[in-house]
RNA sequence: UCAGCAAGAUGAGUGAUUGCUCUUUUUAGAGAGGAAAGUCCGAACACCAACGUCCCGAAAGGGGGUUAAAAAAAUAGCGGCUAACGGCCGUCCACAGCAAUGUGCGAGGUGCGAACAGAAACGGCUCUGACCGAAAGGUCGGGCAUUCCUUCACCGGAAUAUUUCUGCAGUAAUGCAGGGCUGAAACGGCUAAAUCCUUAUUGGGCGCAAGAACAAAGCAGAAGAUCGGGUUAAAUACAUCUCGAAAUUCUGUUAAAAGUAGUUCGCUUGAUCCUAACAGUAAUGUUACGGACAGACAGAUAAUCACCUAAUACAGAAUUCGGCUUAUAGUCUUGCUGAGACA
RNA sequence: GCCCCCAUAUUUCAAUGGAUAGAAUUUAGGCUUCCGAAGCCUGCGAUGCUGGUUCGAAUCCAGCUGGGGGCA
């Protein structure tokens, strides 16, 4: 798991970056990205209902998300806020996989960010 | 020994590395369940309301207490347990089963629904009184009241006075056995609801997003990353036009009230669990220099490896407890049934 | 998290516990027309699932499943 400081925790925060965030989407989840003015990288991740009605299940694939994030963490600017919002998709694949596109989501992320 | 059925228990452990939450702060310590679930019941606690209610006060008001009545709804042999319950335990009876055991169709009444068929499942039928008629039948009424027994109560039973036949048992209610008849259906007719009525008991509303404390941002102007729409040949390669939303930054000016954003409390040591002793058939209760005990708030309790093993299921605490219901791999225990073998 | 509601043809709604679950709409075929539309006729098509009560359940009772709403 994150620390909490690299977790977006208020809601006010979330209604910000859903308002202004560019968006970038996969089969796996879709992944939302905006600057913030802390001198921070945070994650949020949603997972809904909708993806599984087991607790047990939401709470593996955020586990996995984090787990994910947190092996980019370094290779990000600081200063962004990005937030994981999983698809049903998600409950059929493994660690490695959910790795491998997280690592591409933010590769792409970095080339835009850099221009 | 194998197979099956029923009931119950358990729901892994140790070490290392990395990471998270809380408490301590140098260290270290603690960290999901038997169902945490469904939200089907019952309580605690909190606030609100009302009063057949009490205390303080001159009053304003404050602090307790209760939920009487009515309505919705629930429960129902008898006795016990519990804070309470629609729960649990014991027991009687009835039913199911070879049995272990399970079920509760267990308060009282009405007898609705009933086309066809039928003597009969209620605009009917039977019994009975009066009148009309030769008869078949028709018309108008009655099926009450009293006494005794029984029940917490409502009710019910018996006699005056009656609901298929025979036999046996019994004071009786009724039970058992056999016969006859009816129909699609009856352990029926002698039955019977979860529908309706009555009685007794329970029963105010609302749920920790309850509720409490502290308490910012203000207003005007300017710039504006970025996002969305429009225009357009193209607006998701970049630059650029226009409208709207905007994190953030700068400047000026900011009295009170308020209780918003936010923060903190509520929040976890309690009708708690384990162990032992005693009381009790049991549910359960009492006692102990005894032991154990997650507390988050976009929400921690995880990942990897090794050893070990039968360890592969269902599944993630959110104010807290007591139940019920549903999901559940593997292992273990007890009882029963069937088959085979041996004595 | 706490508290509630709903489920009937493709869709929108009906239906005292009682005969084959009804109407509009959709859809298929036919009639009508030179061809369409409209109209007329005929057909297909449903009680979310599993149990229980009952002689009989869309309806009553219990448990699941799937949708939807309110409360900061």
């Amino acid at each position: 798991m994150l620390p909490k400081i690299n977790r977006i925790r208020k809601k006010k925060d979330f209604e910000i970056i859903f308002k202004n965030s560019k968006c970038l989407r996969n089969s796996l989840f879709i992944l939302r990205i905006a600057k913030n003015s802390l001198n921070l990288t945070r994650f949020g991740f949603v997972v809904s209902l909708k993806v599984s009605k087991k607790a047990t299940v939401r709470n593996k694939i955020k586990r996995r998300l984090s787990e994910a994030a947190k092996m980019y963490q370094g290779e990000i600017k600081n200063g962004a806020d990005i937030v994981f919002i999983a698809l049903p998709e998600m409950t059929r694949r493994n660690f490695l996989e959910i790795k491998e596109a997280v690592g591409a989501a933010l590769a792409e992320l970095k080339i835009a960010l850099k221009k």
